[in-house]
DNA sequence: TGACAATTCAAACAAATGTTTTAAATATGT
DNA sequence: ACATATTTAAAACATTTGTTTGAATTGTCA
């Protein structure tokens, strides 16, 4: 069937070929985001770049490949604008490394702009995962929780094992990716509940202090020497 | 346009009007569970519960409709085959009933059978809200809400403010769902992950360790009086 | 300017899908 | 058994949607 296909696909592979390439990526980055792909049509998304309806099977040769432009695209803006360490060397203390990765990936899920869409096809991407999946987690999604796990584990001290660095890895990551992923029942629940970014501090701060408390815990259940070391039982004054 | 319609709405309301419309119940549960509503289609619905093309429309009157009732339905069959509190009276100790709350949810959500395939749709229903979701916090999402409240207050104290105890929860339930949410990401990064009911249960056992510790934490930093007391610091063995 | 490639556009195509229609089949009550 | 209501079945309808087509337009370089 594709005899007759001579070349749909853009001559230029990438970069800023047109100004109607890139509105065409940010049109669709946004309806994807608001509507999930499938309910996305390339009517509406050629209609908000302001460009024909032939121009996504044009510059991108289908509707698929458009998606999976606009995930790669989202994902490098949204690492970009707010990276995992926040600036943090790694010789910093691991609480601090921990608050940090916490606001950062809370800035990076609800702070507006293309790193929050990143967040909404992120979560679409976890209820109906496509074939571009594989690699976010690949590129995007592992080394964060290999950095995420070599702070739990300093925190955890060395005694811990891989399961325990594991599970109370998903621990705080849970907590921080909740109220993304269950803004709907949230919003319903709890009205008062507002994302602006004082608020995502405190929310930064309640996950950092929650997760230290249960980790210095952890760490003291398994060095049985510092069992009753009130030290690891106040934790508040760590910056 | 409705000028000609007669009654395509089914004379008998509910209940166990015939065969047919429970196949179609049945059905569209799986494949609504399994694709979305929106990808859901009647033609496969119908196939697959060996009904005709209009038994949806001539028993539910249309395809969302139909989707209301496999909700409903689907809430009422998990939330019987688990109850939150799992037969544990509110004169527990608040730890007990920390750790049933979350076993049950966890095997709610995870055991096969129906009351995972509530799971899958509340999971989707999170991403894209239906008009259903509504009913469905007000009868079922809020009442367990104001349940472990209760379980989260006792274990604050007294002297714990509203935002905390609703911070804490939210941080003991985004534990519970963020296997479920990003089990493909789970998967993925973790290929030896299983959710086998013996892993359910350390499952539970984790999140009520990191959430008991946490909170424990928080109790003894309200009370000050409180915060050299080992037993807060010891848990595990409460079953 | 003129030829050639790249891009845009309007129209149409083909497939999928929710819904309706009309008739046949089945059950129900007398 | 007959009449009536209920349920099922096949076909068609109307709409949406991703994609293609071929002409028109625009840009580019000699």
């Amino acid at each position: 069937m594709c005899l007759t296909m001579v070349e749909t696909v853009p001559p230029t592979p990438a970069g800023d070929s047109g100004p109607t390439r890139e509105h065409l990526l940010e049109a669709a980055g946004t309806v994807f985001a608001e509507v999930g792909f499938r309910a996305a049509t390339v009517r509406a998304i050629c209609q908000q770049a302001g460009a024909n309806v032939a121009a996504v099977n044009y510059h991108f040769g289908d509707k698929e490949a458009l998606y999976a432009a606009v995930l790669k695209e989202s994902c490098r803006v949204a690492l970009e604008k707010f990276p995992p360490d926040a600036g943090l060397p790694p010789e910093a203390p691991a609480e601090n490394r921990l608050r940090a990765f916490v606001q950062a990936f809370l800035q990076r899920i609800f702070s507006g702009g293309p790193s929050a869409r990143h967040g909404q096809l992120m979560a679409r991407e976890m209820i109906e995962p496509t074939a571009a999946l594989d690699g976010i987690v690949r590129e995007e999604i592992r080394p964060m929780s290999v950095r995420l796990s070599e702070i739990i584990r300093a925190l955890l001290g060395p005694s811990a094992n891989e399961e325990t660095v594991r599970r109370c890895s998903m621990s705080v990551v849970s907590q921080i990716l909740f109220y993304h992923h269950c803004r709907p029942v949230v919003n319903r629940l709890f009205p008062e509940v507002t994302f602006t970014p004082e608020e995502i501090d405190r929310l930064a701060d309640h996950i950092t202090r929650f997760s230290l408390a249960a980790l210095h815990h952890f760490s003291a259940e398994n060095d049985t020497e510092r069992r009753d070391n009130p030290n690891f039982a106040s934790q508040g004054d760590h910056d």
